[in-house]
DNA sequence: TACGGATAGTTGCATTTGCAAATAATCACC
DNA sequence: GGTGATTATTTGCAAATGCAACTATCCGTA
């Protein structure tokens, strides 16, 4: 009965005499962007999970969380807002709109722009999930002091600011 | 010219008096699994960017990087590693042997099991992307103390072990 | 006012994804 | 040693994804 993955090259390897293999190993369990990953990654598979009981997919959660935490978007600011592909939204805000989740029309100002907003079934369901939210979050910081996660969320602020920085 | 997403509601709900609303409301930007996504998109979009000129797509550098820090590893195990659906890395590893990438062999002892392991090509590319991989984590992690850096990765291992806690 | 370029959104299309079912091999237990 | 449960991987299939091309609208300038 095996569980973990296990490290270290095959048996050949073994034999191999320690010459200098290299300056310096990778070490996947201190690479960021591995740790970020895998703690995004689980934590999208369990809240979707958990939300799918309620009908809704992670996707359309972060589409309800953005517009029910900063009211109603254009489709380019809410894709910023939640790292979704325009494309993509277009036709995931699509799908919500036959779900009656969000309302989407065209704004009369300039008129090649399109407002999504929240509806009241989509409302009522965001509320409902966010208590759920809040919970994973705890979960997930369990035995982080306060200003432990204060620090954290500090840092990932600061992150994303540096990479926002990148060409394109 | 506009940029940045606007926050707020439209006009109808400004002119409502300032009644209590909600007791408190969703922040998003102070969401943790919201601020962990958006900075493993940006990062995930990025790095890929960077490294398509070398033929390599994001999942297989994921791969690459799980085989070249920790050696040959079973299929169930470098999806943990990489946070892949196993039946997705199933295919992926089909297209990298094709590539010569990676080598899939039968384990002699459970032939179940399947070893990945890279090939000397892969391992050629692997040494070549490692340097930019390093390049990006300082990019990201620039104008942080690397005592700040240190609590960053202990807090995400942290967060993860909570994660792993969690019903299947 | 007409025109060229920019911006917002949608859609065509090929690829990727992930769940569930199928397959193959091993294990536990009698 | 045989049998049912368990484990590792693959595959069928429908849905989701993202790039590129397209449409519609707006903006600046002559």
């Amino acid at each position: 009965m095996r569980s973990a993955p296990r490290a270290g090259k095959g048996a050949a390897a073994a034999t191999r005499p320690a010459a200098v293999e290299e300056t310096s190993r990778f070490d996947l369990g201190g690479y960021l962007p591995y740790l970020i990953n895998r703690v995004g990654s689980r934590l999208a598979v369990a809240f979707g999970r958990a939300i799918a009981p309620h009908g809704i997919a992670l996707q359309e959660w972060r589409v309800l969380a953005a517009l029910g935490a900063n009211g109603a978007q254009r489709l380019l600011d809410l894709a910023a807002l939640t790292s979704i592909d325009v494309s993509t939204l277009s036709r995931l805000v699509g799908r919500m709109v036959r779900q009656r989740l969000v309302r989407r029309d065209r704004n009369g100002n300039d008129r090649r722009e399109v407002s999504v907003a929240l509806t009241p079934d989509g409302q009522r369901i965001f509320r409902m999930i966010v208590p759920l939210a809040r919970r994973y979050e705890q979960i997930a910081l369990r035995g982080l002091k306060p200003d432990e996660a204060a620090r954290l969320r500090n840092m990932l602020r600061r992150i994303y600011a540096n990479l926002s920085e990148l060409p394109d």
